[in-house]
DNA sequence: GCGTTTATCTTGACGGCGTCAAGATGTCCA
DNA sequence: TGGACATCTTGACGCCGTCAAGATAAACGC
């Protein structure tokens, strides 16, 4: 069950072959990513990867799925050093999705609507949905009415996550270049007085 | 000078590849896109536009550019037809900036930082640049001070266009569900909505 | 008008890619 | 112990981008 990579059988492919496509995937960018690349770099044939994900997208679908889990997580990990006002809530969340899209900026692209992935799996709309939810439950708590009862609350939800996730694709995209030549606290508040102006 | 299809010299190449290029890159997406399917679409041999292009970063870059020009160019055509009030211009300008990207997505990802360019040429960021301008403009024109001058009013632009940029690229990757399923006038109406928050 | 230079396009080759089929090598369980 | 199964390799196919060499047409100097 160990990891052993000098016999015939590797032992726990599947995992490193997620770890490794992801170091091809943010090296390499989406564009470079490619399974023989991966393959090459786990010390594998080049077609093993075939056997765990099927075939390219499988592999990309798996890394994306996993991507989605970590991006919640990382909003989570902001709103645990965060202050218990909804408000705060939110803007933690907000630095989560810049931490998450800053650290792997190549995963996130992938996440979000990369055409390489053409039908993605149920787990990774799944994971997707809940990312989704997440974002839905910081605006609850602070219209306190359901999203999906309200339309108006619903606005507030797509507001948010469209200025962050816009805000965070310009950022990697390199066309925001004022607040890219900032440091990381100065981004950091200019990122929160931003969204702070639609819960005002 | 006018395009001949049965010779030696097709006449016209470089804008038959640009034109049947975009076609190849909304039909396939950017993934998908190659140069010998674009060669192949024009009938011409599989490395005809290298000579014009240099290589595929070089068609794909011309693709970006003009893209950013017309995306300009969309925005102009909604202020065209709204009224005169400074947000009302502003409004214009976030509609027409989805009507480009619901026209041409695979267009719209490529020009927004797709890994495929490398390099962007330097008249590609002049045309990206020209966009954000624009937008600078409209905040201008509400706050009455240039966002070059005052750092407040720049968080106003960037807080606009990531707003605007995100609903669009959440709307092309399909994860906005509860948007997608609304008709035109529905998403507009929704989506003026949303971005009048940032200006109230 | 003619010869030559130049621009444009084709042909053929190379290695890398994803995918498939067939075979080799371990593992596991009856 | 032996056969079924999972796992991985090998080799082939066509497609890809790119490069070098050659073919063809246009442009230009005379």
């Amino acid at each position: 069950m160990t990891a052993r990579h000098d016999t015939y059988h590797h032992g726990d492919l599947r995992a490193a072959l997620l770890s490794a496509g992801e170091e091809v995937l943010e090296e390499l960018g989406v564009a470079g990513f490619s399974l023989r690349h991966v393959a090459r770099r786990v010390g594998v044939s080049h077609s093993a990867p075939a056997h765990h994900f099927g075939d390219a997208q499988g592999l990309l679908a798996a890394l994306a799925t996993d991507g989605f889990r970590r991006f919640l997580a990382a909003m989570r990990v902001r709103q645990r050093d965060s202050g218990d006002d909804p408000k705060d809530l939110l803007l933690a969340s907000g630095l989560g999705y810049l931490d998450f899209a800053l650290a792997a900026p190549a995963l996130f692209r992938l996440m979000f609507g990369d055409d390489r992935i053409k039908h993605p799996p149920p787990e990774l709309l799944e994971a997707a949905d809940a990312a989704f939810r997440h974002l839905a439950g910081d605006i609850e708590r602070i219209r306190g009415v359901s999203p999906f009862e309200d339309l108006e609350v619903m606005a507030d939800v797509m507001a948010a996550w469209s200025l962050a996730h816009g805000f965070a694709e310009l950022l990697i995209s390199g066309r925001m270049k004022p607040v890219q030549a900032m440091d990381r606290p100065a981004r950091e508040a200019f990122f929160r007085s931003i969204l702070g102006r639609l819960i005002a």
